[in-house]
DNA sequence: AGTACCACCTGACGGC
DNA sequence: TGCCGTCAGGTGGTAC
């Protein structure tokens, strides 16, 4: 589930095992995941160099490099990245491999293969170049207010689109709107200015609640709608049965009788 | 501007 | 047990 309370997890983690260690070894698995760059470039821009830096924007997270290059890492569907010691320990569905000077590895994770990896000039460039919107964590409420005022579409079409907001996707609009009380088929043009207020207070207070618990279902708090997205599960405010529809293409879950 | 649909991948699950 | 259709948390392209 990656999306923008993962990434900062995911990021904590690097900040916190995988930075200023020489890097002695750089495999890439599978070049499927390579996004505009070669199994030679990654490994020229790695290898015997180390990782000092770590930003995320959005979905996307951004590691520099000690020769002024950063490697960017989007998930996709599934993805993530695992700081381990022993050749055992490594997961399955490892794409790229670092092994440091201390003899610990770093892995790149993607089972489907939807993610990408490859290198940009930095954080900045890439973010103007494919039009993200502000980061999610970063927006102020006057600018988010702005950017979403007079959307014409579904309120959980308009806080997935990355080109906004960056950060939110089918998940975590689902979450946010649940404590909004708002349906996600609601037209996002039907709120005014307060209530887009009220929707970005709901935004930032879901998402730091889910980097607090790690953004892992297990840590998730009672009245949350994310454990219970399946078929038949109750909503652990009213009782009453989740419903799911199909938003824009993407499962949505929502409770009719909290959400309006 | 916004939505529908398909594609990219792998794997889990339910029905038969 | 095995086969098959369906679906999954992201995104991009095309058509409308």
């Amino acid at each position: 589930m990656p999306e923008a309370p993962d990434i900062q997890v995911y990021k904590e983690y690097l900040d916190a095992t995988s930075l200023h260690h020489k890097v002695t070894h750089m495999e890439t698995r599978d070049t499927r995941i390579l996004d505009e760059t070669s199994r030679q470039k990654l490994t020229a821009a790695l290898s015997r160099g180390s990782l000092d830096q770590v930003t995320r924007h959005g979905k996307h997270l951004f590691l520099r490099t000690d020769r002024a290059q950063w490697l960017h890492i989007h998930f996709g569907m599934t993805g993530y990245v695992l700081y381990y010691k022993r050749e055992r320990g490594e997961p399955d569905h490892a794409r790229v491999i670092l092994t440091f000077a201390n003899g610990f590895h770093l892995a790149l994770v993607s089972q489907r293969l939807l993610g990408t990896v490859g290198l940009v000039e930095d954080p900045q460039t890439f973010v103007a170049e494919e039009g993200l919107g502000p980061d999610v964590l970063s927006v102020a409420k006057e600018e988010f207010v702005d950017i979403l005022g007079g959307r014409r579409g579904y309120l959980k079409s308009t806080l997935m689109n990355q080109s906004l907001i960056a950060g939110v996707g089918n998940v975590y609009s689902d979450e946010i709107l649940f404590h909004a009380r708002l349906l996600p088929d609601h037209r996002t043009a039907s709120l005014d200015a307060d209530a887009l207020g009220g929707l970005w207070n709901t935004t930032q207070d879901v998402l730091h609640k889910a980097i607090d618990a790690r953004a892992d279902v297990e840590n998730m708090p009672d009245d949350w709608l994310l454990p219970h997205r399946s078929k038949g599960e109750h909503c652990p405010v009213c009782g009453g049965t989740v419903s799911t529809k199909k938003i824009s293409g993407r499962r949505s879950y929502f409770c009719t009788h909290c959400q309006h």
